[in-house]
DNA sequence: TGTACATCAGTGAACGCGCGTTCACTGATGTAC
DNA sequence: TGTACATCAGTGAACGCGCGTTCACTGATGTAC
């Protein structure tokens, strides 16, 4: 079974989009190397042509889901004003669809508890993620004329992404939306993104 | 050897201590039943004349940390006026010391992204907990005469955890403290809390 | 007062299971001659 | 054109380990008579 020049590249990049999605969903301890693979529609051996290690995995898929969000957030919001753009950032992340696609949304809520206990490596590439994305963020915040900058940008990811992380872990429906609600009110009213233009 | 009245009680008691360290040290995954009993001086054998099952400490436990953690604010907030107390409460929630300390800590935070894989009875004693953190923190607002109730503090309990699940799943100290920093002045100034009096 | 028995928190060996990792092997195809 | 060999993504059995849970047992003390 010879295979084309592709393809292991192919395989390479589809194990780590289910790596990443289950990583998301079940968190780095829930990934089973075996579970992964067969998913995939291999037998788990075969793994280590691709990887040095589970952790080697998980690293290089959290670098890419981090990428993957970046790009999906520039897409969404090419085209649109600064204020805008702002208001659709916060609209889509602090929404009850991100909170019920944990395998496809941000990996700051789906991971911030299980990053103590992470290798060196694996943190770094958070620590990464995180930065890039907050720099990205105070860009906007600066584009659509909003003071503050970097530290407005660190206050609302973190508030952002603690509302979608709390609204994630309680099982009350009520508490769930409304913590949501509040909180995008919250930071749209907070940066002047409230008052009906256009 | 024969024990005391209260020896199981005791040990019972001694158990969900330890066991409410290590399930926000380590998750709930991390805390290892053989573990948790050496740790306490006993073999593993023993411990199901204590739980039912693991899942069965875990939950007890979960419950006792909401409640040592409720009596814990109210202990520290008591004979401070109400606007005094809010800040109080702020300033050591959203605190480096807080981060630093997991083990003691809120397990909102500590707990958050693990919440979807637990049993239903650990999820409703969780949901427990945080209703009761969320209404406490309501009635502060309410004496303080800061306006808004329910929803503001839902908001704000997102936002604090969010801060220091951020600030705890960074490596870089810098981006860390300074989390912290802004959710704390950004908190404080919104509900009207910086300016000088007393 | 003395003896036989019940109690029960804790002991420690054993269980089945899932995990990450290793490794000798397969077999279709490309390459050398 | 034909044959021998190299390549290498993937196979599948096996490994050692830690886990939650079970269970027959221990042994100091309290209780019944």
């Amino acid at each position: 079974m010879r295979y084309s020049e592709t393809h292991k590249a192919e395989t390479h990049a589809r194990l780590l989009k289910l790596a990443g999605r289950t990583l998301r969903e079940k968190g780095p301890e829930g990934l089973a190397v075996a579970e992964l693979m067969a998913t995939a529609g291999l037998t788990h051996g075969g793994f280590y042509a691709h990887f040095k290690s589970k952790d080697a995995l998980l690293t290089e898929a959290l670098a890419c889901v981090f990428e993957e969000s970046r790009q999906r957030v520039a897409k969404t919001v090419q085209g649109l004003s600064p204020r805008d753009a702002l208001r659709h950032y916060i609209d889509s992340y602090v929404s009850p669809e991100h909170r019920d696609r944990a395998g496809g949304g941000c990996p700051l809520v789906a991971l911030n508890s299980h990053l103590p206990r992470q290798s060196r490596k694996f943190r770094m590439a958070f620590d990464a993620g995180v930065q890039t994305m907050v720099a990205d963020l105070a860009r906007r915040l600066d584009a659509a004329g909003v003071e503050g900058g970097e530290s407005r940008a660190q206050e609302m990811v973190a508030a952002m992404a603690g509302a979608v992380a709390v609204s994630r872990a309680v099982s009350d429906k009520r508490l769930s939306d409304d913590v949501l609600a509040t909180t995008r009110e919250s930071i749209k009213a907070r940066l002047g993104l409230c008052e009906a233009e256009r």
